[in-house]
DNA sequence: CGAACTCATCAAGATTCCGTAAAGACAGCG
DNA sequence: CGCTGTCTTTACGGAATCTTGATGAGTTCG
């Protein structure tokens, strides 16, 4: 869960319910997706992995028990798994395939937030933070920890800062203006003095040579990328 | 959950449900305890922890709801309540006290063990026990009490609090706000000087050389961090 | 070739942040 | 009432970090 708003995916083909739980989860303070089908379903979890998946368990092109065997496979997302049918049967085969919650409409709304809650707090700090693989360089955005072939670096805020704001564009330019105001504020857009000193101060603590950069590489006028230098 | 049969620890104070609920966790392989009251369940819940727990919200020395609370204090244990109650508002409030589900009695046994087994399933190696360990340290979160090298080490509450929470974060970055609202509450998210002097203390008890922290190392300008000197 | 520009590097200040000690405030307790 | 343990508050020296200025190298373009 991510210190901004918990994402939740809403998986339904009932445009009514749909609406419901949107208007119900945002009013809770999570932000929400939605998708109909199976299909974008497992487009969006894996282009952008909510905190959270919220499931029907019909769907036109698949049953939820597919989607949820499917997400096992490589995530331990919770799963709260919403279905008209109350027949123990089903709900034994939704829990064993990988749900963590069946829930049976018509539900009760308090207790639904409350289920998700509990599935929330139960998957904080479980299964690695996110970090960005760049070469060499691991950086682990949530322990601002940078590691270079397993030894840990050791990199002040500011520069945490700037490698992080890089990282985050994984190997595109970033402007000199983008750049400071990301890391300064909005009005420091013209120190770009400030970014020489910091970069060269990176760059002496992680470029195998310093004096000749493999990662963070300058664009002359423009700004810097950081890029893989094997890639 | 360990290799051999995972333990569930029956809290009920009606022999006719503890004896059914033995025999159908135990066809289904689990190593099976009981407890009668709240006191015992505690005592129990510290001296061998078992694997998961099915409790009974109405017991006769207090609620169901508060052993939830007290074992949250220190464990991620997976707490199944059973209930009577089929109540939105008691479903929720013993799902926020730290509850990870809720079954109404009466219920499907197929139901009740698949959910169990959701619960043990997501629980994996996030061992119940209350005690952490980072290198010569030993911290009992349950009865709040810090050992080095076996020897009992006295800290105040503040001391035992801070170092709670770094060592819940196993070794990662906490920053000083989050140290600060988890200690001493929100609204003294600024207060950073009460940081340096109490961390001063916990090095100056347990630190060999509290001029160079092994344990508590300090990360300037963002916060403190538990690390295993070993590691 | 030289002027103008951008960038890299180095070396001080300047500033912020941290560790430490010590003293005052406050509650619990005999 | 005085004692004890704990927390708060203050003060200051030193460390870590950031800023600032100076210098030289490389590039572009007239």
């Amino acid at each position: 869960m991510s210190a901004t708003a918990p994402r939740v995916l809403v998986v339904d083909d009932e445009p009514q319910i749909v609406r419901g739980l949107k208007i119900l989860l945002r009013s809770a303070g999570y932000a929400v997706e939605a998708a109909e089908t199976k299909a974008d379903a497992l487009v969006e979890l894996v282009s952008r992995p909510p905190d959270a998946l919220v499931l029907d368990l019909v769907l036109p092109d698949g049953g939820g028990v597919e989607i949820c065997e499917e997400v096992r496979r490589w995530s331990r997302l919770p799963i709260l798994v919403l279905s008209a049918v109350g027949d123990e049967r089903e709900k034994v085969r939704a829990l064993d395939a990988g749900a963590d919650d069946y829930v049976t409409k018509p539900f009760g709304t308090d207790e639904l937030l409350a289920r998700l809650r509990a599935l929330l707090r139960r998957s904080v700090d479980v299964g690695g933070s996110p970090e960005l693989k760049i070469g060499e360089l691991v950086i682990d955005l949530s322990d601002r920890l940078v590691t270079r072939n397993g030894k840990p670096v050791h990199l002040t805020p500011i520069e945490f800062d700037l490698l992080r704001v890089l990282a985050q564009h994984q190997g595109r330019l970033v402007t000199q203006r983008q750049l400071l105001r990301e890391v300064w504020g909005p009005e420091y857009g013209d120190e770009t003095h400030y970014l020489r000193v910091h970069v060269a101060h990176i760059r002496a603590k992680l470029e195998p040579d310093p004096s000749r950069p493999r990662y963070v590489i300058t664009e002359p006028g423009v700004g810097y990328r950081l890029r893989d230098p094997a890639a």
